[in-house]
DNA sequence: GATTATTTTTAGGTCTGTCTAAAAAAATAT
DNA sequence: ATATTTTTTTAGACAGACCTAAAAATAATC
């Protein structure tokens, strides 16, 4: 059984090795969670200690199976959860992550389970993000970001890159959201700008947005 | 802000001081919350402080107004989400208070009201205990034992005085739950058992038990 | 009313999770 | 290869939530 906030450090430690090809470093687990490298060196010891990761001095941290076991069955409640929220509550995609990093922590295998059940087996949260199924196997769907569409391509919206309240607040304002078709109608040379059709409207966006915004693979 | 174990302490004085007319006593917090005496001086001087109590050595403690909102709020989000957990997820009746005593943690308002929404604002919990409303007052409908109840009255179960483990499954196992009708065939009077009708079907209970089923009021 | 018994509080520890400041190791620059 | 900078660890402290054992206050009994 681990507290709330070992399971914080699991599940961010979790987030930062994928991709991330060598060991998860002690600053950037305490930039990550907002404290300082003296807590994190505290707690890594003692994750280390319970066998959910491995850590060598001076070296950072990578998880052990037992680890990624955990990390994955929380990123399977936060994910279930957000999804309540928003299919079943009715709240928008910027409000639920807060609520959901409260509510991953409850423990009862058999309410995540019936949780799952009662929302059908949801197989993304509502920014599409994959949701671990209970074994802790993630099936990922190659998203492309929409910036490496050519002109006069169309694709659908499936999910983001960047799930920040900010940007989610950008998406809500220009009536963006998931599963919607997008087609590249022009991109400006000079600064990567694209003018989209989306909604039966044109839409002119950014490079930026146009990196964080993931759709189906050709 | 509360701590999950600071609202445990309010919400067992709340429940401590229906009821009971005197101020609760350390050694009954700490028995309620199987923790030790000292443990509970130590907290009910912090609560103190933080205004939710009124504290007098030795003398025992009571709510302050403010604690006694804090805790209803407790309350109130503790039986919406049993209300859930029993409607929504079709747990069992008794499988739903440890989860449950989880859930009451989880800080949204927002949460609260639109959890609420979705049961179709309840009145009750699935034990018959009464739910506060969002400003923490109680309609209390008035029940009354089985037990008081006459030869060939009948009433309708509203509620449990007992919501114990081992007697909800008792329950489970004789097939009673709340809402049924129920009619007092006959009362053994040398040890007060009772023979009732039930669900088309003759049942004989103790004394005990009929003491801890609450029935609408003739 | 003095003597017990019970309840409650205090004193002093432990464990978790955090912090700051200082020391040590590793990475980078010269 | 040395010196400097950056990262990481250690040392020591503190607050919250708990414990046991002892002391103090209150309640019960004779
Ligand atoms: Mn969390
Ligand atoms: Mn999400
Ligand atoms: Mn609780
Ligand atoms: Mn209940």
């Amino acid at each position: 059984m681990l507290s709330p906030t070992e399971e914080n450090y699991i599940k961010t430690i979790y987030a930062l090795e994928i991709g991330a090809k060598k060991r998860v470093s002690t600053n950037l687990i305490a930039e990550q969670l907002e404290t300082k490298a003296s807590s994190v060196t505290d707690m890594i010891k003692r994750l280390a200690e319970k066998d959910l990761l491995v850590y060598e001095k001076y070296r950072g941290v990578k998880l052990s199976p037992n680890g990624k076991k955990m990390a994955a069955r929380i990123v399977r409640k936060h994910r279930l959860w957000e999804c309540f929220l928003v299919d079943k509550l009715h709240f928008s995609w910027d409000e639920v992550h807060d609520i959901a990093e409260q509510l991953e922590h409850i423990q009862s295998e058999k309410l995540t389970e019936k949780l799952a059940s009662f929302l059908d087996y949801p197989s993304v949260d509502p920014h599409g993000d994959p949701i671990p199924d209970k074994f802790g196997n993630i099936i990922e769907v190659k998203q492309i970001p929409l910036a490496t569409l050519e002109e006069k391509e169309e694709s659908v919206l499936l999910g983001l890159k960047d799930s920040s309240d900010d940007f989610l607040k950008y998406l809500n304002k220009k009536n963006i959201s998931l599963g919607k078709k997008i087609k590249v109608i022009s991109i400006e040379p000079f600064d990567r700008s694209m003018e989209i059709e989306l909604n039966n409207q044109l839409l002119s966006i950014t490079e930026a947005v146009a990196k964080n915004l993931l759709v189906k693979e050709r």
